[in-house]
DNA sequence: TTGTAAGCGTTATCAC
DNA sequence: GTGATAACGCTTACAA
């Protein structure tokens, strides 16, 4: 159509080296006015169907793309169609499930997410939202790491929307979705006492997590429906990794009177209550809070108590993109189950390996 | 200091509803220009320091926070600082261990990233590229699903640096970073051969995917090498998902001479054959590749040759910061080595359960 | 040490 | 139908 470059042979200093045509460049390949052409990009009406041709094809042989940054500079409606989502570490199956969910939702509004990794460290949590709002984004999804959010109220108030996932933070103020932590726990001891145990071991997290002391208190409260006295021997909290959770669970298994039953706070440690329980002869029921893969085929597979991580982040990305949408309703926040899901290792009696359901599992077979 | 926020009065039609305070606002509340403003944002040199402190005051009072994209917008060097992670899908393991390596390195350089995930198809792969070079993200990292990638040469040429992983595009004109994966099921397959195994079946994904046929020509040059004639029926090309696995694994050893061991293409297709294997009496040996957590926890341990996923990624970033730093050197393929994990269940004889090193899987014993 | 004016690439206003 | 021109929030060039 037009030249496709403009030239820039010795002598072109009034255009130095802009690299990406503009609309400018744009109009005046395709001999229009500015306006025009911004009108064939929105694709406004009133524009000769001649013209926009025109338009189309300047742009195309000028290989122009709309810079969406400047755009939105003078849009009344100044969206800039990004979320953030920020979470512990996006390495983590866990994180990476959740930013799955929010993504692909976020792809249906058509959205844009930036991803960032706090590492559970509240100064660097701190900096990548205020990193994340000074780019303006939508809204923000965030597990939250740190105590004090309060920064993130002017951003709040300037019309960021936010929604808090699997720990709560701006209590009441922002909306928030919560797995039903305590209840879950409570269902997976209840599950154990039903089996006949009664010196049922916990091994949860560092005490500061959230989590870790919400699933620690239902344990708590099961035992003390079933009018069982806690015996702080077999409750163990601040194994964070899956070798403290190792060492805690082989030193569970010496005390007088072990347990015959063990919950475990969350996967890593289930993964690291199995490599110390596969050396001991005992045989000691084992309920994990948290699936993982692969769990079905451990030997026998592990029962444990999930939380559907994937719906964690739908809803958190439904409840962002309704308020997106102009919702304005006082905060909500929603508290999701947690399902059981036996597969062996949960069904074994305390008298050994004796009890009623450890047949499910010897009944699968090996391979 | 000054008023916190404009009054709107009834009577208030200058200034509509601005939510956000701008550098103007500060200025007006500091009683100094806009240039001044600027200046102490940017430290820049030359403010006396008693001004400074009043507009450092007035713009904490006002909860000020600079746009950055519109900072951008008249800055010479016109940096998003923002990169694109493009991969099939984040909530899958190898990916989400992918975006965390190049998030890493992206935040010990100023940078934020964007991850959008392709679901594999070519045309959103497309849709995502055009979207994340529309928002004049400075670099990409992508896993490239599509066969023409063409359509970025126009923003490459605009400075938009990009590395490929996994997988090979726009050959030679762009940085690559590939896993050795010939070598690597060369390997797996000369591991097996060295234990007495001549009838070896191979399980790959899709022939449409690049390392599915790269890795089958791995097992088949080391089977050429070896001088064994390949026997069609052990060779599985397609198997997509875990379930195609487990009926392909099934319907291989239901062949009239059925395999002695068995090299699944990857860890989802282990996964399958795993499922399928612990059905059958026979033992076969396995040697799957990509290692994934808990194959060491199975019994027996799985053998797998792995790729060093966190280093594709930082390979992959440093490439691209590299680039971002300046570097204008030919672009380059990096081959990154796999290795071989034997875990036990690769050390299997061929003559049923009684090669040598099945003892180390036996050895491990039982929970 | 500080301020004025122009401009980044686009959309909004309003006139022709 | 189309086009000047201002404006978005900020940085840069140049003056005072």
């Amino acid at each position: 159509v037009a030249e496709q470059e403009p030239r820039r042979p010795d002598g072109d200093p009034p255009r130095p080296s802009r690299l990406r045509p503009t609309i400018k460049d744009v109009a005046a390949a395709a001999g229009v006015s500015l306006k025009t052409v911004s009108r064939v990009l929105n694709a406004e009406p009133g524009v000769a169907a001649t013209t926009v041709t025109r338009v189309r094809e300047a742009a195309a042989s000028l290989g122009f793309q709309r810079d969406e940054a400047a755009a939105n500079l003078r849009r009344l409606d100044r969206s800039t169609h990004l979320v953030g989502v920020v979470t512990g570490d996006v390495a983590n199956p866990f994180y990476s499930q959740l930013v799955g969910a929010v993504e692909e939702i976020a792809r249906r509004h058509g959205y844009l997410v930036i991803v960032a990794s706090s590492g559970e460290n509240p100064a660097i949590e701190r900096e990548v939202l205020q990193s994340l709002c000074a780019r303006r984004v939508d809204g923000l999804v965030v597990v939250p790491t740190g105590a004090d959010h309060t920064f993130l109220l002017s951003s709040l108030a300037a019309g960021t929307a936010v929604v808090f996932v699997d720990r709560p933070a701006l209590v009441g103020r922002v909306d928030t979705v919560l797995a039903a932590n305590v209840e879950g726990v409570d269902l997976a001891a209840e599950h154990l006492l039903a089996r006949g145990h009664r010196r049922i071991a916990f091994l949860g997290d560092a005490p500061g997590i959230y989590t870790a002391t919400q699933r620690r208190d239902g344990y708590l409260r099961a035992l003390q429906r079933a009018g069982i006295t806690v015996d702080l021997a077999l409750l163990r909290m601040g194994a964070h990794s899956s070798v403290d959770a190792e060492t805690a669970t082989d030193e569970l298994m010496a005390v007088a009177d072990p347990p015959t039953a063990l919950i475990c706070g969350n996967n890593r440690l289930t993964v690291g209550a199995l490599r110390s329980l596969r050396r001991h002869r005992r045989p000691v029921a084992l309920v994990g809070v948290d699936d993982f893969e692969l769990a079905d085929l451990l030997e026998p597979g592990v029962t444990v108590v999930a939380q559907d991580i994937t719906a964690l982040g739908q809803t958190a990305a439904e409840l962002l993109f309704r308020r997106l949408g102009g919702d304005t309703r006082p905060a909500q926040t929603v508290h999701l189950g947690m399902r059981l899901i036996p597969r062996g290792s949960g069904e074994v009696g305390p008298a050994d390996g004796s009890g009623q359901a450890a047949s499910p599992a010897a009944a699968k077979g090996v391979g």
